[in-house]
RNA sequence: GGGAUUGUCGUCUAGCUUGGCAUGAUACUAGUCUGGGGGACUAGUGGUCGCAGGUUCAAAUCCUGCCAAUCCCA
């Protein structure tokens, strides 16, 4: 058998694109649909899933946030209500035009973001101060039609995500309440994904339609393009005008209520995928990895067979009582040196080899998925598993952080950004704040305002395009 | 939005120019030997050639349309 029929057959350095879609594939996290743009998630990429919504639910609960659920079939009408929100959607937006055979009156959408849904169903639950703040999340998919240019868990046509929605009484709260939400965003990336992130505003170009302003956390990918994380925005009354989400305060005087909304979506898998895979495959972060550990038995006769598996059975439910997600390969058909490329293709963090040499030494070989390293690890110290897994944690994001800082360019002007963008690289340049030179740059280079840091607005540059003095210092890049 | 390439057993692929029984590998199933880094041998299963039309005695092959995938540029 070739190496290529079962492995990754490019590097990731050569055909980075062509890398990516064979990791997904080979490693069987998603594959394609029959229809265009939409994938399938299959149990172990569905369990990467599972592992964030658990944090997340976690997260927000402590935050006094639950989780709802809405329809997916929204009326025109109401969607056309906030009219801004409206045509920034419309291009994208799939239409359901038929009941069967019969035309329905109101075209109905299929769900591009729900916050138009959300909030007539609001208005109808909030009257009082006393019911303030509302703070629901849903976990659904949304749609927005993708024609070209697809990507597993990047760019598709239907893509799973969660969607909060809060509405606060007072401007100050819901402000506060974006921040909070942001940072559960980067702290749950950085954590438990292992990427750095950058938070920060999007510029007025860039921001969700229909928001006052929206912030972003964007992390830069092995190719040097940028790719947002998830974002947090402020409505401000903007929705809650048009929908009428009002409430009487204490005065019996009623106020029209301040909102957030914010997301983040599977979006993150393929972050996940990119930053930390290689050419073996996949590489997961223990955090989130469906098996943490998995237990390839050695032997060559029946007699040393039972006596490998049944010790191997042993470590197994040893590790299990320490909460470690423990397989065991006692696939019979397979040699040992298969399983080991095809749990290094699957990323799995640790690899137990256990063989009859290992029974007699009272020890175990432990191979790390991330850094290739060989280890002994005697029988009755198999405690430190928990030690090594978390050193591998942080190994990954400081590996991560590093490659960030080295793809983060600081440019003397123009000139030299227009040179070296072809590169790839996030760019931190000053800009005076103008739509005008933004748009030029998009224009000139492809590159956009990625972010803008918190604590980058800066007056004492010049815009790298038209000399003016600057707001900020952002962050341009080609993006995803 | 503009352009290019591709589609043949589960996967990869030959055949297409010049129409005439669809090629090979791998995977899969069974068995034997193997087993510390992608094993060997033997036998077997599996394809309306992306879909729909058209031309023809005859279409994977020629023509038209559609669908899907990938890449490049904006």
């Amino acid at each position: 058998m070739s190496k290529e029929d079962v492995g990754i057959s490019v590097s990731k350095n050569d055909d980075f694109s062509e890398w990516y879609t064979q990791v997904i594939l080979k490693a069987k996290l998603a594959d394609y649909a029959p229809v265009k743009g939409l994938i399938v998630l299959r149990p172990d990429g569905y369990s990467i899933w599972e592992s964030l919504q658990r944090t997340f639910d976690a997260k927000f609960a402590k935050n006094g946030i639950r989780n709802g659920f809405l329809p997916v079939l929204i009326p025109e009408s109401l969607l056309e209500k906030e009219q801004k929100h409206f045509a920034g959607f419309c291009p994208e937006v799939f239409w359901v035009t038929h009941s069967g055979t019969n035309k329905v009156g109101d075209r109905l959408a299929l769900r591009p973001t729900s916050e138009t849904l959300a909030y007539t169903l609001y208005s109808k639950w909030i009257q009082s101060w006393r019911d303030l703040p509302l703070k629901i999340n849903f976990w659904n998919t949304a749609l927005r039609a993708e024609i070209k240019a697809t990507k597993p868990f990047l760019r598709t046509s239907e893509f799973l995500w969660q969607e909060g929605h809060t509405v606060h009484a007072t401007q100050e709260e819901a402000e506060e309440e974006v921040m909070k939400i942001l940072e559960i965003y980067r702290d749950t990336v950085e954590e438990e994904l292992a990427i750095p992130v950058t938070t920060g505003k999007k510029s007025e170009r860039e921001k969700f339609v229909g928001a006052v302003y929206t912030t972003t956390m964007e992390s830069i990918m092995p190719d040097g393009k940028a790719l947002q994380m998830g974002t947090s925005h402020f409505l401000g009354q903007n929705f809650s005008k048009p929908f009428q989400v009002k409430f009487t305060d204490k005065s019996n005087v009623e106020h029209f209520a301040w909102q957030t909304s914010w997301g983040v979506s599977w979006r993150l898998i393929g972050a996940m995928i990119m930053t930390h895979g290689d050419d073996q495959g996949l590489v997961l972060p223990p955090k989130v990895a469906p098996i943490q550990i998995v237990i390839v038995p050695i032997y060559r006769d029946d007699e040393k067979r039972g006596r490998v598996i049944s010790k191997a059975g042993e470590i197994q439910v040893e590790l299990t009582q320490m909460n470690f997600r423990v397989h065991v390969d006692d696939r019979t058909d397979l040699s040992p040196g298969y399983k080991f490329n095809d749990w290094e293709l699957k990323g799995v963090p640790i690899r137990i080899e256990l063989g009859p040499r290992d029974i007699e030494k009272e020890s175990v070989v432990i191979a790390k998925r991330h850094n290739g390293e060989k280890t002994y690890l005697e029988f009755d110290k198999l405690e430190e598993i928990s030690e090594i897994l978390s050193q591998i944690q942080d190994q990954m994001l400081e590996k991560a952080r590093h490659e960030s800082k080295n793809s983060t360019r600081k440019v003397s002007g123009y000139l030299e950004f227009k040179s070296r963008i072809d590169g790839g690289g996030f760019f931190r340049s000053p800009w005076c704040g103008r739509l005008e030179c933004e748009e030029k740059i998009k224009e000139e280079t492809g590159a956009d305002i990625r972010v803008i840091p918190f604590g980058s607005e800066d007056s004492s540059k010049k815009c790298m395009y038209c000399q003016k003095q600057s707001a900020s210092i952002p962050i341009f890049a080609r993006g995803y």
